[in-house]
DNA sequence: CATTATGACGCT
DNA sequence: AGCGTCATA
């Protein structure tokens, strides 16, 4: 079989859901996820009200009186957990995503058992390449002869019944769009009772199509029973893939209670489009045939990648919407205004050609922890306070993290942003090993040092980021007490060498001359390593520690702290021996950051960059794009 | 336009 | 590697 089987999986506004799920709520109790004033998710109950995401609570009361409002867990200074606060504040309490994070772990950990391709696109979406699961049961089939085959064609004859809504097919009934039943629409002002739709037998889904009508009109009676049968190997790829899709969306509902949509397709663009197309609680299969026709009318802010500042320069630059319009554009013109690679993505895409890869990834890449700050704060007593809160969160989540994964971020950094205006400072340094991140109040320092002298106040938002994840250094460490010097009250005495026929290389990089005499430096002027010795050396019981022969920092003595400190030099080594050795890497930090950048204008001046850089990557280090540039 | 996350990419 | 921007939910 040629063609891949892609679903895209997405579950139905999914904060409101877990809260739903951790409160024992029916869906259908109308209910909101609330961030201070602001709506985050509205479940499908309360969005009947015409409340959605970023209403505000007074108008979710005013709209839906009854409606159940959850505000999301947070935490103080104080706290060491988050935890669903009766009253959090804004100027004293951190928002905490906590629980939705861990409900997500669930859930993808469930999702990823259906498929060896399976890909974590955000907190509550997911891929799932079905392809090699879908081709062994058609050739099951095959075994079998329960193929029926259109005995003009030869081709196996699909049928889509209790498949989903099939895009073009189940939800066709043209007629001009007359009134629209629900959403969108009007009702600007107040509805009183829950608008139509009973959500009550929402979970029977699709055993008859009118269930999965599409969202403007009521399927005809006629319509169910039009012909719901196409012709081809392709759709049986995707007949086949949307069984397996409601098996795993079955499986979701009846383990753990959460509702969900997806999209069927040949690749992940379309798959992504579709699971939107029809929500919540449905699927929907975007067949081969029907890409195009379905694609014409449709606005290309749709596409994924295509809803913002591209998209924009897109409509502007032709005066045109929908894909059908950009297609009329030539490839040479799209790639004078948008770049060669670019154009060439936006060409394809547009045509519904997307030959990206589910690539196997559960696992977040970053873990971060942010508060805005409104009004700005000028206090550095608040900025300490604030910096403590998210390092203690960031402290809870990179503990859990390890127990799970095993791994451990390289980098850690503080962003900031001064002055009310939209840019933002980042300033980043090697992370402390696990076993001496003993304290959240380390991080914090850190961050602090990171940020050196610079002002930062008025301070409009303080993030801490973790990122750079690597398994767990299972170095031995008995090789590296080699480089230590064990104090003694009368003076220094050595460490008994130990096993002194290992790590050699390690060794002599370790204790090689240039480097030793480049290291002093570093202590004092490295920007990004500097800061970790200036926190930790405060505060050290020198008389139970030890003491390095390069860099003479204090060490715990404890084998864990001397493997990191090895790492802390051998990282170092890397900064120093970079891209071309030269020094310039390790000279102080210049002062300008963002200033040559205005907030708005950044646009064509970065493009024209951009695409220059994009044009190279396409000619040599992205042989494959190549590959798109085909006509449909 | 918000909040609090994420991931990807270009540039240096 | 480090930093800024864009995109998405």
């Amino acid at each position: 079989m040629k063609k891949r089987v892609i679903m895209h999986i997405d579950l139905d506004s999914f904060y409101a859901q877990v809260e739903s799920v951790r409160l024992g709520l029916p869906n259908d109790v109308p209910l909101a996820v609330q961030q201070w004033q602001l709506l985050t998710a509205v479940n499908y109950a309360a969005r009947a009200f015409g409340l959605k995401k970023m209403s505000s609570v007074d108008e979710a009361r005013r709209l839906c009186p009854d409606i159940t409002l959850v505000h999301v867990a947070s935490m103080t200074a104080e706290d060491s957990a988050p935890q669903y606060h009766p009253n959090p504040h804004y100027s004293t309490h951190k928002i905490s995503l906590d629980v939705y994070r861990n409900a997500s772990k669930t859930i993808m950990t469930l999702l990823s058992r259906f498929s060896n391709s399976f890909q974590r696109a955000s907190i509550d979406e997911a891929y799932l390449d079905l392809t090699d699961e879908v081709n062994a049961r058609i050739e099951k089939m095959k075994a079998d002869g329960s193929i029926e085959t259109d005995p003009d064609s030869g081709l196996p004859i699909v049928d889509w019944t209790g498949a989903g809504i099939v895009v073009g097919l189940s939800d066709v009934e043209k007629k001009p769009p007359a009134a629209p039943t629900v959403s969108e629409a009007s009702t600007p002002s107040s509805i009183q009772s829950p608008p139509p739709m009973e959500e009550s037998d929402m979970f029977e889904e699709e055993q008859n199509q009118a269930a999965q009508s599409p969202k403007l009109l009521p399927v005809a009676p006629e319509a169910i029973k039009r012909k719901l049968t196409t012709l081809g190997w392709a759709d049986l790829q995707l007949r086949i893939g949307a069984d397996i899709c409601n098996d795993i969306r079955d499986t979701v509902f009846k383990e753990l209670h959460y509702t969900c949509s997806a999209g069927i397709s040949h690749n992940k663009t379309l798959a992504k489009i579709g699971s939107g197309l029809n929500k919540p609680f449905k699927q929907s299969i975007l067949l081969e045939d029907q890409v195009l026709p379905f694609l014409e009318p449709l606005p290309f802010s749709k596409i994924r990648n295509l809803g913002g500042k591209l998209g924009t320069e897109i409509e502007e630059a032709w005066n045109i919407k929908t894909c059908g319009e950009l297609w009329k554009i030539p490839l040479p013109a799209l790639q004078t205004t948008l770049g060669e690679a670019q154009g060439i993505w936006v060409h394809d895409i547009s045509r519904g050609i997307c030959s990206e890869s589910v690539t196997f990834a559960q696992l977040q890449k970053s873990l971060g922890a942010v508060k805005s700050l409104r009004p700005p704060v000028s206090k550095m007593a608040d900025i300490s306070k604030w910096l403590h809160v998210l390092a203690s969160e960031i402290f809870l989540r990179l503990k859990e993290d390890h127990e799970d994964h095993a791994r451990w971020p390289r980098t850690f950094s503080v962003i900031y942003r001064t002055n009310g205006s939209r840019q933002s400072t980042a300033r980043s340094g090697p992370m402390p090993s696990r076993v001496r991140l003993t304290t959240p109040d380390i991080l914090a320092k850190l961050a602090l040092s990171l940020i050196g002298s610079a002002s930062i106040v008025p301070c409009g938002m303080l993030s801490l980021n973790c990122t750079s994840f690597a398994p767990e250094e299972s170095t031995t460490t008995t090789s590296v007490t080699h480089f230590f010097k064990k104090v003694e009250q009368d003076g220094e005495k050595a460490v008994a060498p130990v096993q002194s026929d290992e790590h050699v290389s390690g060794r002599q990089a370790f204790s090689n001359e240039s480097l030793q005499s480049n290291n002093s430096e570093n202590q004092t002027q490295h920007p990004c390593l500097r800061p970790l010795d200036a926190v930790l050396n405060s505060g050290i019981d020198k008389d139970h520690c030890i003491r390095c022969d390069i860099c003479g920092q204090w060490i715990e003595p404890d084998d864990l702290s001397l493997a990191e400190h090895q790492d802390y030099h051998v990282a170092l080594t890397l900064h120093q021996t970079l891209p071309t050795g030269e020094p310039t890497i390790i000279t102080p930090r210049s002062q300008a950051t963002t200033s040559g950048r205005k907030g708005g204008s950044s646009s064509s001046a970065d493009k024209g960059k951009k695409r220059k850089k994009t044009e190279n990557a396409a000619e040599s280090s992205n042989p494959s794009i190549s590959r798109f540039f085909k006509p449909v």
